[in-house]
DNA sequence: TCCTTATTTAACCAAATGGTTGACGATTTC
DNA sequence: GAAATCGTCAACCATTTGGTTAAATAAGGA
């Protein structure tokens, strides 16, 4: 909380994307949504534990969370990402997006520091 | 830090982005280089806070320090910025940098957000 | 109905975060 | 040389964070 007691949607988005674990699985539900245990599945952490995490994703608007039956289906929200995004292009004005350089990013992600195995 | 002992300049990015104060001080950076004594004034705490905060924009890579004589200069580093933007862009296919966006949102985070008064 | 599956909640814990004050080392200035 | 200024460091504190296990809730399937 900061000085005048509000906290802004940037604190909720940078402080969700800080943790390699929700970055992980945003990067699992870019491909397609999923319910919760199989979010959970490659991670060696306590179902419990990525509950949490996809709480302060979803608190975050980085996804939403729709309950059909039992399953919670998780869904990323990229449009949260909007105004994180325009505060950091300010900075640097970088390039337009560049898929190559994204591609090589997840590499050097993957390589060193996933949270989950990948054999 | 994760389950593989590592972390990544995307954990440092994220995490020193997330709290207010060191947004507001990256914003007052990116008018001119500062010294510490300076970057403190407008805010509300001490001064070894502050240079707690710059501290950790300078391990993320946001800034750089350059003491001359007694004075430390703080200068931003915006390509530290790259690679976090790259990550983020990848989710929306965002638009271009956004001058106009940016202006707007920086009013609504100085309305009601900012650590520093302003009168 | 009973069992299993899906997910959250509660209680707990260790470590990290964000702040404080006071002492300290360096550098300028008088 | 003495005094003021610049900035960090150390010790401390309260709160938050990220994890655990165990129990609870909810929904489907036998």
């Amino acid at each position: 909380m900061n000085s005048a007691g509000m906290e802004t949607a940037l604190d909720h988005i940078f402080a969700a994307l800080a943790d390699p674990t929700r970055r992980a699985i945003l990067m699992m539900l870019l491909e397609d949504d999923m319910a919760v245990t199989d979010v959970a599945e490659p991670f060696e952490m306590s179902l419990a534990a990525i509950s949490k995490h996809l709480s302060i994703l979803s608190k975050a608007g980085l996804i939403t969370q729709d309950k059909r039956g039992r399953v919670k289906w998780c869904k990323l929200e990229p449009d949260a990402l909007r105004d994180a995004s325009i505060w950091m292009q300010s900075f640097g004005q970088f390039e337009a997006v560049n898929l190559d350089a994204f591609e090589q990013f997840l590499d050097r992600e993957l390589a060193q520091d996933q949270g989950f195995s990948q054999t």
